[in-house]
RNA sequence: GCCCGCGUGGCGGAACUGGUAUACGCGACGGACUUAAAAUCCGUUGGCCUAACGGCCAUGGGAGUUCAAGUCUCCCCGCGGGCACCA
């Protein structure tokens, strides 16, 4: 009796193989082209979820199929290990983020190794070592002095009972998430890296990136959200109840109510239909009239305290307040514009000041008819009459002729624009502008558990590098979670220093770097990752770019435009040579569950519920009735998870990988199922056992062993053309990811093959020669069973050394065809020719075709369309 | 609101440049093995009509282009994602 296939056993035994082989490791002498694999390195949450174990399980099946097809493979593995779970860990548990984070790393590095996957853990990092961030600190250094970091104030959530900055996502509902306290907005002076400098750049190279996904290359595209447009000037005049200056004045210095207000439009078209002006709450205007006029101080305080979420409340509703000023307008003479202070201008977009038309804008509109502001329609659509042409409660955005626009009217809206650009620039009031979207990115976290920023703050010299030759400035251990804020800024010892420049007592920058920093550059950092400068050239000039980068399409902006910023930045200080870190990306769809809920809305795992006799779902404990929820994306909130961990013991790692690529395209989300996983176990049964049946020589089949019997009793021509056939397929659907319908084709395969074997008299040379290339074509995706297989086949051979299959071109020509014949377009009969038929062969014979003559029934053939081996339609 | 993407059996999904729709899997049903169950194996399985041959209808809905449409064009409906007072 053959043995039966024991998974774990077997899984383990080559796992110890290719470890102590280094079998992974790229060769360093290797002639071969390079080919550099990378999947989006995990943060060390503390164990993997079935989103890892999809993610790199099309990252291994990439790696191995591009091994054999020759490649010297760089695939390796690291950790995300900054964050601020490991800080909530240490308040909450008493232990301390490193100690936290490491052990998750353990666990999570086991969890990885018995998945099989072919990487290089030679090569491992974590960011949160200091022999990685040493060398994120010396670039920051090198982004100072090449002008690409700089400081600047910017504002920030503060929560005032736990003293500390929140990020967006911990501001649920304008509250903090721990505390519960009403979020401020506090303005606090942090670094930035001025990612705008290459805005129209990382636009512009978007085209270049044809191995990307069209959705992410237009998602970034979207994010730098360039514009075009014009930058203008309106001279303002005191209100009545005077305060802030009487006449206006160009000058450039002095209280900002004696300057020129400067707006930004992507209209200038509509200048003439423009009825107010409005400010950001946070416009430096806005700020020093709030000194004299408290009403306005409210106004802006309301509209900072309405954090992200609480906008939702007010949303629809535009509001402001009159300021008193008001703004002359350009080029019509008398005509003054009030000047309000408004909550839906960002101080963030364009010059945070903008002028409104309301008659062409619904934001303006909404605003206008709010404060009974004047409506005054500039651009008429072709089919109304200017005269009789009016705005009711929606904005005209449409094309159309210039009205009431004085030297403007008649254009259209392009004409306009150029031609009001060109007259505001002779008056010296404005000039043409493109606009980005764009900000620089704010890297400075009020943190522990995060690289240092190596900066020193002096009272006489300001702000001070560190010196090069302290880094790494690191992270103290020493450090309490008991009283609130930042830690490193009640760590006296670690905070006071002398000042690098002049030696007076001076204090360290307090903040970290956004876990964003690290991980713009791990993947350079994998290509020599001991060097002792942050890479180096032969080797970051031998691997990057990465060939194929594969991760969630959640990071489809930050993450990535992050990295494309950060590779451009390294070439201007001399790293690299490159602009694009990953050539081609793959963006892999999330792994669903249903949901489970009792009845207290209590949310319940899949192992809490079962199916009851009514087809409906009750709790294991009690038999109370379970709400089913729609599947979503696996999370702990709403604990529809499976562990990875517990389906690779009960079923292996080779079955969880095989059931990661079937059914559902990759791109696309995998709803988890217990039949599903099932299946795929029970097809790794199937093969194991036909292969078992084949070496074991009391199978009853009389075949030994390497000796295969050349029986030709049923020669088997057919199944050669299809395995020759799935060699092709499968390659072709690796090559473009279709890993579903590379399983589907092996499957496939893997049946006619069992056909085969059903006959008695089947050639088992034929059959043996089906089961090799199955092997060989499933390896990359179940690399465990199919090593063990092959070895039991052809014990003198390595399935590893194995180069991929080719197809035989004579195998992928059938003989014949079977031509399918319409009748007016639907099927009525099928015959089988020739396959190098010509058309007059396929007509007649389509016609004398007893079935496609009893549709004729005898009426006139008008037509008949042949495409050869393809298709036959009579059309009558 | 704007911008993308997707709608195919009971379910996940195949179908290359328009050319035999429903590959492969799951589930279901029937059978074999078993004292029985599990596991395994074999067979059937889009819907409707028919004893059968065969026919009709089906790719969210409606139109159009074509000898031929799941595939191309337009409109509508539904679902999902991204961005959001972006001037």
């Amino acid at each position: 009796m053959s043995e039966r296939y024991n998974a774990k056993e077997i899984e383990a035994k080559w796992q110890a193989s290719w470890e102590a082989e280094g079998a992974y490791q790229p060769d360093p002498e290797s002639e071969q082209p390079k080919y550099y694999v990378l999947e989006m390195f995990p943060y060390p949450s503390g164990k993997i979820h079935m989103g890892h174990v999809r993610n790199y399980t099309m990252g291994d099946v990439v790696a191995r199929y591009k091994r054999a097809r020759g490649y010297n493979v760089l695939h390796p593995m690291g950790w995300d290990a900054f964050g601020l779970p490991a800080e909530n860990a240490a308040m909450e548990r008493g232990v301390h983020p490193g100690e936290w984070t490491y052990s998750n790393i353990a666990t999570m590095r086991r969890q990885l190794k018995s998945m099989g996957l072919s990487l290089d853990w030679e090569r491992e990092i974590a960011t949160c070592h200091p022999g990685y961030y040493v060398h994120q600190q010396r670039m920051f250094l090198d982004f100072l002095e090449a002008g690409l970091a700089y400081r600047k104030e910017s504002w920030v959530n503060w929560d005032p009972v736990d003293n500390t900055v929140l990020a967006n996502e911990q501001v649920i509902e304008g509250r903090g998430w721990r505390s519960g306290a009403v979020v401020e907005k506090r303005l606090l002076s942090q670094w930035f890296f001025r990612i705008t400098e290459y805005a129209e750049e990382l636009l512009q190279a978007l085209d270049g990136l044809e191995r990307w996904p069209d959705k992410v290359r237009l998602m970034q595209s979207n994010w730098i959200g360039r514009s075009t447009g014009a930058r203008l000037f309106f001279p303002l005049i005191g209100g009545e109840d005077g305060g802030v200056g009487a006449e206006i004045v160009g000058e450039n210095d002095g209280p900002e109510a004696a300057k020129p207000l400067e707006v930004y439009t992507t209209r200038p078209d509509t200048l003439f239909g423009a009825s107010f002006c409005a400010l950001s709450p946070n416009h430096p205007l806005s700020a020093e009239l709030a000194v004299e006029n408290p009403a306005i101080a409210a106004f802006a305080e309301q509209c900072n305290l309405l954090g992200t979420g609480e906008e939702a409340v007010e949303k629809a509703e535009k509001i402001g307040i009159d300021t008193g000023l008001r703004a002359r307008h350009p080029f019509i003479e008398g005509r003054e514009l009030p000047v309000y202070v408004a909550n839906f201008v960002l101080m963030d977009y364009g010059t945070g000041a903008i002028f409104g038309c309301p008659a062409h804008d619904q934001r303006d509109l909404d605003f206008a008819r709010k404060y009974e502001l004047p409506v005054i329609p500039v651009v008429c659509p072709a089919d109304s009459n200017a005269a009789d042409f009016e705005i009711a409660n929606l904005a005209y955005t449409d094309d159309g002729k210039l009205i009431n626009s004085d030297f403007l009217d008649g254009l259209g809206i392009e004409e306009a624009t150029e031609t009001v650009i060109k007259r505001l620039q002779a008056a010296g009031l404005g000039e043409a502008t493109i606009n980005y979207r764009l900000r620089d990115w704010g890297i400075s976290r009020q943190r522990y558990w995060g690289c240092p920023i190596p900066v020193v703050h002096c009272s006489d010299c300001g702000v001070v590098p560190a010196a090069r030759d302290d880094l790494p400035v690191r992270l103290p251990d020493d450090v309490s979670f008991d009283a609130p804020g930042n830690p490193l800024d009640s760590h006296v010892a670690w905070r006071d220093v002398p000042c690098p420049a002049c030696g007076a007592p001076a204090r360290r920058d307090t903040d970290t770097m956004d876990t964003f920093v690290d991980s713009s550059w791990y993947y350079a950092r994998f290509c020599s990752p001991r060097a002792d400068e942050p890479v180096t050239a032969e080797d970051v000039n031998a691997w990057l770019p990465v060939d194929q980068y594969i991760g969630g399409v959640e990071h489809a902006v930050l993450h990535l435009l992050y990295s494309r910023f950060f590779m451009r930045a390294m070439k201007r200080c001399g790293y690299v040579t490159i602009d694009e870190p990953f050539a081609g990306l793959f963006t892999q769809g999330m792994v669903c569950h249903e949901t489970y809920q009792d009845g207290d809305d209590k949310w319940l795992y899949p192992e809490e519920v079962k199916g009851d006799d009514k087809g409906g779902m009750v709790t294991v404990a009690s038999g109370e009735s379970v709400h089913v929820g729609r599947s979503v994306s696996m999370s702990k909130s709403k604990r529809n998870v499976v562990d990875p961990e517990e389906i690779i013991d009960s079923y292996g790692a080779d079955t969880a990988r095989l059931f990661m690529l079937s059914d559902s395209p990759p791109e696309r989300d995998l709803e988890w199922s217990d039949t599903g996983i099932k299946g795929a176990w029970r097809y790794l049964g199937t093969l194991w056992r036909m292969v078992s049946e084949f070496t074991d020589s009391d199978s009853g089949e009389n075949v030994a062993p390497g000796a295969p019997a050349a029986d030709a009793a049923v020669p088997g021509e057919n199944v050669q053309r299809a395995i020759h056939q799935a060699v092709a397929g499968v390659t072709q659907d690796l090559e473009k990811f279709h890993f579903n319908r590379a399983v589907a084709r092996i499957r496939q395969l893997t049946n006619e093959l069992s056909d085969f074997r059903s006959n008695k008299a089947f050639n088992t040379e034929v059959y043996l020669e089906g089961l090799k290339i199955i092997l060989r074509l499933l390896t990359p995706m179940t690399p465990h069973i199919c090593t063990e297989l092959w070895q039991r086949l052809e014990p003198q051979q390595s399935l590893f050394a194995m180069p991929w299959p080719e197809a035989e071109a004579r195998y992928l020509q059938e003989d014949s065809v079977i031509l399918p014949v319409q009748v007016n377009g639907k099927k009525r009969a099928t015959i089988e020719l020739p396959s190098n038929h010509d058309k007059a062969a396929a007509e007649s014979a389509a016609l004398a075709d007893e079935g496609v003559q009893r549709a004729i029934a005898g009426k006139a053939v008008r037509k008949v369309i042949v495409v050869p081996g393809k298709i036959v339609n009579v059309v009558i």
